[in-house]
DNA sequence: AAGTGGTCTAGACCACGCG
DNA sequence: GCGTGGTCTAGACCACTTA
């Protein structure tokens, strides 16, 4: 035996990655402290480096060890969490609690893009889009305003899509694939159209859901969803 | 030659990562398609077929494709969008924008835990707990309201710990690890102590961030972050 | 029962970045 | 320069799931 004592062996990535995040949540190794490299962890488990690089790839990925050629992998010190949220189809979202969904669209026009969407999609200046607005119902009730832009020049079948059935939301993933996309949740005081729409109370704060996608440098579409109160968005790290 | 023609190879998982990629986004195959398996990939990019394998994975883990030991690897029909948010510390977010921190403590006191915080924190009745309302500044203005509770049972320690100078955000983080948490988002309207600390006008838009972290079966601390007026959060996929 | 992904190994070479 | 992580390989066996 070397200076290292093998007492247990690890044999698989997971079991590496449990018994690394168990010496760092024990203190054994504290916070900024270099552990040990690769190839001497793998001698003390009695594995191959292989699987330790695993192990500490998947522990990087969550933040909890920070990892440099040279310099070593050390435990982070701000163990900066990282929460992962599910984006998922509205439809989806709202079957998936047992609700049961409805949707309506309730305006469709096409325009020249005002000023402020022009700069977040970054578009011609004489670019026209089609604008919809419609709403997501959960067992009748107002669940979400959609806000839509569609790029027309990106996505000109867009114009002769029906989306008075199917929403835009569904449509685009089928029909037009992006690369990319910003995100931006906000909290907004519900104007006028949006009270309507969603039958709040006056001053009602709403979830606001921000997000543009893009195919390479070109935008395909920018949408706001604005929800019903009480909505919230959980998620576990 | 077999019936595959091999035109280029891909030796990297990421070169073949991209091309994988390419081609769902062509639709060369189309979601709900089943594509070939990794040892028909590896024969064709000319590399191991671990190299397939860790490509195919990262793609799994973004939600491009679903796989399934022996069903095999197909395109995801709802490419459903995974965001991930970076939880830092608050002292960091301010900074890492450039801005000057502050931060003051405005409350402290030990009491019993309100019912609804013992529900979601699975305690006692009649478990004491820390009770902090600390306001963090951003370049002086208010940026953030923390409201949060500890449970003395779990951490001790935080009784006798100074937060006047420095938040239970990071004293937490430096002497209290956890396993797990649980992240909620949501919009609140401002409530008049909200209003008051954070000077924010009547009937104001939050947006609130709740989150309970645990070790193992025990929670550590709750906390109700209510930010200042325009805060965004933003993130890409 | 058989096919497909999941993982391990031992060795090798490469790439980055600290000193 | 050289130590450390990053990755590739070829082969092997395992685990899960579907047919």
């Amino acid at each position: 035996m070397t200076a290292q004592s093998k007492t247990t062996e690890f044999k698989t990535w997971q079991a590496v990655r449990d018994e690394v995040h168990r010496r760092i949540h024990a203190r054994i190794w504290t916070p900024g402290q270099v552990i040990p490299t690769e190839a001497e962890l793998a001698a003390e488990f009695g594995c191959a480096r292989a699987t330790v690089n695993r192990a500490l790839q998947a522990l990087a990925e969550t933040g909890l060890v920070d990892r440099r050629r040279k310099a070593g992998t050390r435990v982070a010190t701000h163990p900066t969490g990282r929460a992962t949220l599910e984006i998922a189809v509205i439809r989806k979202e709202i079957e998936g609690r047992g609700q049961r969904y409805g949707y309506a669209l309730l305006e469709r026009s096409e325009t020249l893009a005002p000023p402020h969407l022009r700069a977040v999609m970054m578009l011609d200046p004489d670019q026209r889009l089609l604008h919809l607005r419609a709403i997501h119902l959960a067992d009748a009730k107002p669940y979400v305003i959609e806000d839509r832009w569609i790029n027309t020049g990106a996505v000109p079948k867009a114009l002769a899509a029906d989306f008075s059935k199917l929403s835009a939301n569904e449509w685009l993933l089928q029909h037009a694939p992006y690369t990319h996309g910003d995100i931006t949740f906000s909290a907004a005081v519900a104007s006028g159209a949006d009270q309507n729409a969603l039958g709040a109370p006056e001053s009602s704060a709403l979830f606001v859901i921000e997000r543009t996608t893009w195919d390479r440098q070109v935008a395909i579409t920018s949408v706001r969803l604005a929800f019903a109160p009480g909505y919230r968005m959980s998620t576990s790290i």
